[in-house]
DNA sequence: CATGAATGAGAGTTCATTCAT
DNA sequence: AATGAATGAACTCTCATTCAT
């Protein structure tokens, strides 16, 4: 089958598609415009037809893949605070699992101090985070959780899981190297999801 | 006073101090070695002179730090699993405050999966962890702690410690922008600190 | 006329072109892609877009010109040995008087003990000398040649040729420093080839 | 036994012996002052002690080794033509073999038309071939030697060996590719020096 | 829309050479 | 005489970006 031609569309997502791919796996950085175009087999001077720059494609698929996971997080609330709060950690659990390019991403933006974070990003980690707060607050507000400082919550929360991603690889490395060393590199996304939850609940001293 | 020359000591200190610098604010791509050299106040070709090569630099810079941050720790051991809990989250959060470089280049090296890790990084990290991993087995065997999954466990709190540090200008900005965020940007490293003591305790089920 | 622009063909023509002459008069170490591209008139970054390195470009250079010169002998072949050799040295001869940039690439090539030689150009060397050793052995065969020695043959061939060619402006240096001297400064290449197969006939011990 | 100290004559020796090794084996270009102070086992600021710079102590190098080639013919000639003639090939031949470095050198210089050669090594090829060219002519006048073209004659000698004794390796490997081409790679220097004379008599028409 | 060719500004690294001790 | 430290200019190669077709 002879390769389509001309299809604005197609050759916009596959750019995106793929960028965010390279990105993930390599860093900003270490993405050359060439390795996008070679990947998305697109002619490396589409991606400035249709993007401004590298920098904002960067953007671009950075906002692009935080708000899909606002989405589903928000089209799963119920109005309770306990059922949202473990919605909130399996939903971005399972997001990650299945994009595991995110975590990566989000990991190294946050760790320049937003130094080249785009506006548009900043503000999409903001929704996420925000969405948590108020879950959280509602359950304070409700006696139902204890002592809560949201932001600790939530890198407690997001943290823990984008790390135990990004390190996959790390930690079956280390596991083969020591033996001894339990690094949970056999637990699957659902212990990691449960495990969390559990020790979120013990945290916020949720009665059982 | 005239600019002291030919002092090898300074020299290489002056490197390996403006470099981890300039690679925890820019990252290892974003720093060139002529930036380095210029903050350095040193002749480019005097990095080739005492470090292989940048990647090479790199590695001792963050190995340098790894370490000094595992000594800290160790020296106040007390074979006591509480009190060594409590000592690993204080000296880890102190020490990352005082070298707010660290935590930056920690998540950017372990946000790409250990690509570039080298090796003697890696085994930094392995041991710093395997401190934590002893502590809390101790603290199971006497049973004061439960349920323990050390590697969660360890990101909850060195994940949270790290992403607290270096988002600080970022949730600075972020309570500017909707002052109904609580992002904790006025929170002290002695408030973190406890914070996360207080919760890790609740989580592993720590009697009072 | 204005300079043509996005002629493909003619920018690598223009590039292997220049970088032969500027290799030959210099040697790869002392000829930078920097004169190559000043040279051929053409931006040093497309270098680059058409061959790997500089070490490949050098390759191709040679391998193209070995090449030429053993389909020009070979296209002159007459099945009589005599008649072979002939056809080789005055082939041979004329090529390196067109193209005086090959001896001195091909000398430079031997001297280093093939320390840097592609196999590419290698096998150009092999050809060629495989096809003096063909016909020296058909002459042996036929008693035209005795006590044949194809390799030191070859080397009286070409080695002469070559630093003739390539000494010609120190022969006639020396000949104006020195009149006694007879450096055969003014020898045509007409001459030399006669010279040198009457020589090689007279070695061979050919009956007239 | 510890490394003697403060010894001008043995330093400077021990420079030109290993810059000559150097060079030989990896050209000008390759090789570099920090490879000849390693090699030699002395400071590198010593070599500019020594010498004014790199091309000086080239020149020195060469300079060194050709007069000692000349010399040593010399002291040999016994004002017969013949013998005279044998003498030449076979002392020139076996001090090659003893210095393979000097071929490799000779040839590289010869094959960038003396665009670097020094004046003084220029005298001293100059000084050799002149050494042949008189005992081709005493030859010739007492009707020994016939239709002699002595520059031709000199690079049908010194070329041949030279290209010989360089090619060494390189033959042995095009042997093994092909067992089919006779590369003479097992020729001992002997067989070459007595084969060459055998021919050169042949061309210059000797009579037995 | 799409493509291959072209560009210019650097990046990392090397090296002959010199300086201070 | 000898040394380690320092320098500056170059060199190879890369890459985001643009142009001509």
């Amino acid at each position: 089958m002879a390769k389509q031609k001309r299809n604005a569309a197609l050759t916009k997502e596959k750019i995106i598609t793929n960028a965010m791919l390279l990105f993930a796996q390599n860093g900003y950085d270490a993405t050359t415009t060439d390795d996008i175009a070679k990947q998305a087999d697109v002619n490396k001077a589409m991606i400035y037809y249709y993007y401004k720059n590298k920098s904002t494609l960067y953007a671009e698929v950075m906002s692009h893949v935080l708000d899909a996971i606002y989405q589903e997080i928000v089209a799963k609330e119920a109005q309770n605070p306990l059922k949202d709060l473990e919605n909130f950690i399996s939903t971005y659990a399972s997001f990650c699992h299945k994009n595991p390019a995110l975590p990566a991403l989000l990991l190294r933006e946050l760790s320049d101090s937003g130094a080249h974070l785009p506006q548009e990003m900043f503000a999409n980690m903001r929704q996420l985070f925000g969405l948590l707060s108020k879950i959280l607050a509602e359950g304070e507000e409700q006696n139902i959780f204890k002592n809560v400082e949201p932001m600790m919550i939530h890198f407690m929360i997001v943290g823990t899981i984008n790390l135990l991603i990004t390190t996959a690889p790390l930690r079956k490395i280390a596991s083969e190297l020591d033996a001894e060393l339990n690094t949970c590199h056999e637990c699957s996304i659902e212990k990691i999801t449960e495990y969390i939850y559990e020790k979120i609940q013990l945290m916020l001293e949720v009665q059982q």
